[in-house]
DNA sequence: TTCCTACATGCGTAATTACGTATTTAGTCT
DNA sequence: AGACTAAATACGTAATTACGCATGTAGGAA
């Protein structure tokens, strides 16, 4: 769940979806990136990292250079259906659990809320 | 591009990812929502409407009542192949492909970054 | 009309996020 | 060793986000 937060907060910002885009083109160090996207280094650095903190990336090291390229399985991952990767990410929580369970007692107990429309 | 990352960011937060849970149950009003989730009025009528607007719910009156379901269609939008997704929402971008034109330039004309180990 | 309910929203605040600048860390070379 | 380079990060700041509280809006019933 917070894994999956974490995903989709990293996927929520533009220059972070325009570093998967070139990424896609092919593996790059961080200094392409920054001179692709014409951003600071500090900037480059900080945003290839949230992407592979989140599994988006994957990342070896070449001497000095940090070579980041796209994990197609991290990205597949949330690919095949995205309401059933929801769903997925919830079941086993207890929060989401119980969610569902005050939503589905509701139906029985008629609380405040009892006239609600019929579906 | 600026769609996709406010769907993104839609996601990115757990009260909004429970809604959605709770919601593939069956269609909600609000006050069904806040009180699965134990909730604020507001805030469930923030977040679900942060979620319509993404694209995510569809949204009925009857009356006094709003009610919310799940889009199906909207959250497949993401869902076939996210890098897919991510490079169809950039391709008609200028900036994206601009992004991409320095990425390759960037082959030939040897920048300070030239020394690229390679891939 | 008046009252009640369901929902939306304006406002202020606390927490989070993004970024630039400056610095640090670490690999490479002489 | 010292110089140079790629990348990471600490710190301060501005912008954004999430929320509670209070209020506003609108449908329905009396």
């Amino acid at each position: 769940m917070r894994e999956m937060v974490k995903a989709f907060k990293a996927l929520s910002d533009e220059t972070r979806l325009r570093m998967l885009n070139v990424l896609m083109e092919r593996e790059c160090c961080v200094c392409e990136v920054m001179q692709a996207l014409e951003i600071s280094q500090a900037r480059a650095s900080r945003n290839l990292r949230a992407l592979y903190d989140a599994g988006f990336l994957k990342l070896r090291h070449d001497g000095l250079w940090s070579l980041y390229s796209i994990d197609k399985e991290g990205l597949k991952e949330y690919s095949v259906d995205m309401i059933e990767a929801v769903r997925k990410a919830l079941e086993g929580n207890e929060t989401a659990l119980l969610d569902r369970q005050r939503l589905k007692s509701a139906e029985r107990m008629g609380p405040s809320c009892a006239r609600r429309p019929s579906a």
